[in-house]
DNA sequence: CCTGAGTACTTGCAAATAGCAAGCGATCGT
DNA sequence: ACGATCGCTTGCTATTTGCAAGTACTCAGG
């Protein structure tokens, strides 16, 4: 079932956002989606968090529904789906980028490999460009 | 209360911001702190979406303890408290300025003033920068 | 065909969180 | 010293989450 307790957005871009993925779980299979490129149930479930199986149904519904991504039929294998992200969502690979440098400076545990800051830090427009190329 | 269900970030910069503001009310706070620039409890709680004041106050618990708020007393007024924005919630300015360009292109009820589009676009750092100065 | 495995979900229930309304306690202004 | 202000806390119900199990389709092999 999609939440009830929502934010009434009415034209604020971070309440648009908020509404949108203002939800740990729906951030995260967005980075599976966006960065992992993952596209079906079963590997967006094992995601390292360990998200439920009806959270995370409940959640691609949300996330289609909002239209960030949109469902399916895998053609070559009629039980499995394809969940690929829309403009919308490919759109906030900058946002994205943004949230990785930040994550870089203030996370004292943080992962991010140095050579994909420094590439990010060399020409943020290509490595978005770059980012976004394996969808077009 | 802080919320149980967390995350295990381990490194990851999504799972990083998830946690520390993966959460709908988390990121209300930060924009009305960072854009708005409200320091109080009780302009805090009289957001446009109606936050119950436990709920904020919770969140603004979590948000001192991971380290985006600090709160002191107001020199003033002893009854008053003010919450300030760290230079960790500040950094998060130019990922607001991606939001906001991404709300501004897919919300069609977007209520972003087209001036405020324009001085993001001919100039981002500068924009961030001039959000940025009244903090510092 | 029949069967077993693969894939994407659903369901039922307990535990955790959100939301609401009311109240409390420490200042402050008068 | 008294009422108003401000920042919470408390008690209670509604809603959501997480977990474990189960269901429904589809495909591949014998």
């Amino acid at each position: 079932m999609t939440p009830k307790y929502k934010v009434d957005h009415t034209g604020c871009p971070i309440a648009f956002a908020a509404e949108a993925f203002g939800d740990k779980w729906t951030l995260l299979i967005l980075r599976e989606v966006l960065l992992f490129k993952k596209k079906h149930f079963d590997e967006l479930l094992s995601m390292r968090e360990g998200i439920a199986s009806n959270i995370l149904a409940s959640r691609l519904k949300g996330m289609e529904a909002s239209g960030l991504l949109v469902k399916q039929e895998d053609p070559a294998n009629g039980r499995r789906v394809i969940y690929s992200p829309t403009e919308k969502a490919l759109d906030l690979l900058p946002a994205c980028v943004e949230l990785i440098l930040w994550a870089s400076k203030h996370d004292p545990e943080t992962g991010v490999p140095a050579d994909m800051l420094a590439r990010i830090r060399r020409n943020r427009a290509k490595a978005i460009r770059e980012m976004r190329a394996p969808f077009d």
